[in-house]
DNA sequence: GCTAAATATGACAAAATTTGTCATATTTAA
DNA sequence: TTAAATATGACAAATTTTGTCATATTTAGC
């Protein structure tokens, strides 16, 4: 009952995206070693996130990678589908041949309840809003 | 991010053991094969429900297993903790070592909530309300 | 006390998933 | 043409999940 690290690297690598102004292109590299982030991991868990539109790549000299559309339409669930599938708290919730008809999974509504409000808990915030925190967060660190 | 079947098992077999009238002992057998358990799989996930005193557990001839308290003070939440361990949607909310003092996890609030709500939402229901609907449902197949 | 019926327990093992590495290919700016 | 970057697919280690097996222990009833 946990997100992978597969969904924790892709967070922080699109939170990282969010954090530059005018959308810049960042090198994998930067990214993997600032947020801690194996690389060649990384290079993996990527092309999934291009392939959901998140983020956009580019190769060559100057190339990298940089956000795919606004961060303000970006919410953490999105980024976890991308890279982890769709989000399902118990396997009946996904997979029919686990709940038969005639014997219906006992506790299927309570998890579609618990799913929808997790659903859209992780959808209220943008990572428009999370990297801005974030900053804000950094900036109270350094004073202290 | 999903139950594993040792938490679905547990919860089926709380809910069998809370449908029977005035706490009846049940067996081990019994109850892996009325609900597709495999046996030797389920024999493993008992002792610790009783360590969690879910359950009570009697051995030699008639014994078997039946509830440790009362359904009605039993909830979800309460059976999948016992045979998984403490509940955490993302290691941040575990681990301290996951999440660094200088650079916290970008989402850690987040995840707070959302982890609140799931745990509110397992434990709004007592396992004696799920086996009551559980046999209602199972009226209601019958008559179609 | 003996026996049969039941659970207890710990070692072992298969399967799946997660987490990662590596070599090679492809694209692009200069 | 070259150097800098990402793309991709095969491989592999580590961990977790899922399950099996053999043996021990407890208990009711004879």
């Amino acid at each position: 009952m946990q997100l992978t690290l597969t969904g924790e690297y892709a967070i922080r690598t699109m939170i990282h995206l969010a954090s530059g102004k005018d959308d810049p292109v960042f090198r994998i590299s930067e990214i993997s070693s600032e947020n801690k982030i194996p690389e060649k991991f990384l290079r993996k868990i990527i092309p999934q996130l291009c392939n959901a539109g998140l983020i956009q790549s580019q190769r060559g000299i100057g190339g990298g990678i940089k956000l795919g559309k606004s961060a303000f339409e970006i919410t953490p669930l999105e980024i976890i589908e991308a890279v982890e599938g769709e989000m399902a708290l118990n396997k009946c919730l996904i997979d029919k041949a686990f709940c038969s008809d005639d014997r219906w999974c006992t506790v299927h509504t309570l998890w579609c309840d618990a799913q929808k409000k997790l659903r859209l808990i992780l959808s209220s915030k943008s990572i428009a809003q999370l990297a801005q925190e974030n900053e804000e967060r950094k900036k109270k660190l350094k004073l202290l």
